[in-house]
DNA sequence: TTATATACAATCACAACTGTATGTAAATCA
DNA sequence: TGATTTACATACAGTTGTGATTGTATATAA
């Protein structure tokens, strides 16, 4: 009824974007409603038309609070890492991701609504663009540092950098759509860890005789 | 207007199933409406009630027109393959999907549905849970051709056959899902063949000394 | 202190989709 | 050769969601 100070304004939208993820998971986005969206916030479909323009920008606005930040920590983690072995740097990328899957329910319920609860037709067809975008640019961050995992001799010479950066994309995509379905954890969940390091540890090249130590823990 | 044939009904059930494909793909299985479904295959929503419950029942057949054969073909190419070798078994059975993907317009479409443009809620939850069974036996299925590679020694020894075939699953789904969204090319489409066997390679045991043959061509 | 913009709530008009009920003509069966 | 289904088309009723409009009380700026 009353006008709300800017910061209980903010709060407001913020509660909005919370309610719609928990909407959204739970009934899809195209099932879900501007007023079940409003009602799980506490507030009428007002407040949310007043936030939002519509049902997709409030869509996006569900995406992007995930996953501005985690686009950040991985680009961090593989490009500007703390390890100077590349093939780490990529084990420690994967990591980083599905720690964040694994760890926080807000990256879940929103992968989850991207992968299983949203249509990519209309509106929503941008999204399906921008992750091709997102995934070039992956993949070329990848080949980077593949190529020089390559220059280094750490990489198995049988496997071209190009070839090895694909299949990790693909590897990764494949990895969190399995873990996003396999609620029981009998498919991958238990396993995350094992399955990177093998993934990495798949394309180390043998070590050289008597050689420089391969960076395992 | 007229009563049909039971050939020209079966004929126009199956022009409803292929109407369906093609505006689930357009716009959605939700934004898909009975009429665009009838109007697509050129009878009206009375003919599609006739052959459907409702447009679950469609989304369902469209899936099963697809899905069924192609489970078979998988089974068949896995199991009672023609080869002894238990990893060109693998790749075999991995090309024989991708074939059928890239082969088929129906497939892809299907495909494409079933991962972009549907809502997996409420009637639709029962395609996941199900997707999941397929997934477990999948990956028993996958376990057991790796264990008999470990047997004859093919399989690279630091890989344990439960891993491999997690990670072969992983590989699959996530090479599917990259294969869909790269409608450019640029990403996976060019180098499938080439990925098939540098993931399958990558697990093959080196040959010993002066060994037997290891089953490249 | 007043004017205005803000942050919502409440109401309304409209369109769209669904499921069902009814109509109908031809195919099939007895 | 009638009777009965079948395979649809057409018409109708009911619900639901949307965007826009209007209302309103308060924070904030001048």
């Amino acid at each position: 009824m009353a006008r709300r100070t800017k910061e209980e304004s903010a709060k407001t939208r913020c509660a909005i974007i919370a309610a719609a993820r928990e909407v959204f998971q739970r009934n899809g986005v195209s099932r879900t409603t501007m007023e079940q969206i409003a009602d799980a916030a506490g507030v009428t479909r007002g407040a949310v038309y007043w936030h939002f323009a519509d049902k997709t920008a409030v869509f996006y606005a569900v995406r992007d609070q995930v996953a501005l930040p985690l686009m950040d920590r991985m680009n961090f983690e593989l490009l500007s890492g703390k390890t100077a072995d590349p093939l780490q740097r990529i084990e420690l990328f994967l990591g980083a991701l599905t720690d964040a899957l694994v760890g926080c329910a807000e990256v879940q319920s929103t992968f989850d609504i991207m992968t299983f609860k949203c249509e990519y037709v209309d509106e929503f067809r941008r999204e399906l663009v921008e992750s091709r975008h997102v995934h070039m640019e992956l993949l070329a961050s990848l080949t980077r540092v593949y190529k020089e995992a390559a220059r280094a001799k750490l990489l198995r010479p049988a496997m071209s950098p190009e070839i090895a950066a694909t299949d990790t994309m693909i590897f990764l995509s494949g990895l969190v759509r399995l873990w996003l379905m396999d609620k029981s954890g009998k498919l991958v969940r238990k396993r995350v860890g094992t399955l990177i390091r093998a993934h990495v540890a798949g394309r180390r090249a043998p070590p050289v005789l008597g050689g420089v130590a391969a960076g395992r823990r």
